[in-house]
DNA sequence: TCAACAGTTCCGAATTTCCGAACTATGGAA
DNA sequence: TTCCATAGTTCGGAAATTCGGAACTGTTGA
């Protein structure tokens, strides 16, 4: 298990961050990211509901959602903690996370109060 | 050639923007077109500077602006005019074209004066 | 009728995505 | 310790997508 690539803020790319959140299962993934309380493991954010995201695919998305920078992932124990970069990617990119949740219909900033 | 297809305003999707955006040079046709006052034909957008494209993968790159809702597409006698739904879009998903362009570093909504 | 031009479609090669199976890393129990 | 369970990663191959040259279509002007 090779560790986990995060590229450096300035390192960042639009395109990386547009093409991680043209997949909708990525946006669910990242929009319960965002507004969780609870850890951020990965088996926790596998239901979406309508289906179940096998793992190995999961595995990959947060992959494509840790190198484009959207999220940080670091091993904690037997799992993986899961975090928004949010408060740093608006400052490079600003609006852009927040018009983009809006757009998919996810408010974003509303931490869910679970 | 069947006649082009064009997304209503309320079928647009948002991933379907956000991949048609997450490719560099759609963008770059996007933000010229976005900005020209000339007529916005395909054979006037090939050009990016740093490479042509050809001219089937630049047909391409329309069509998926187009069916993305990006833009619009009509035949006026032999060539393309083509012209962004910016206002329109703006209207379904505020504040997300102007926030992509931003972080690509192409500032909206100034009309090139030419 | 024909030639020129703008753009589209076709199609094969190269790349990417998807996901089951096998694997690795960590922590707790025996 | 050794072993087991759990959480997630990597591998590999089938399926889907992308890219771009060549052939095609539609329009205008000679």
């Amino acid at each position: 298990m090779r560790p986990l690539f995060h590229p450096a803020l300035e390192d960042i790319k639009p395109e990386a961050i547009l093409y991680a959140l043209s997949d909708p299962e990525r946006v669910a993934i990242y929009a319960k990211l965002a507004g969780a309380s609870s850890g951020g493991t990965c088996s926790a954010l596998a239901d979406l509901g309508d289906r179940v995201i096998p793992k190995s695919s999961l595995s990959n998305h947060f992959k494509v959602l840790r190198e484009s920078g959207l999220i940080i992932s670091e091993r904690q124990g037997v799992e993986m903690r899961n975090q928004t970069r949010c408060t740093e990617l608006d400052e490079r990119f600003p609006g852009l996370i927040k018009a983009i949740l809006t757009a998919y219909g996810q408010p974003p900033g509303q931490p869910k109060t679970d």
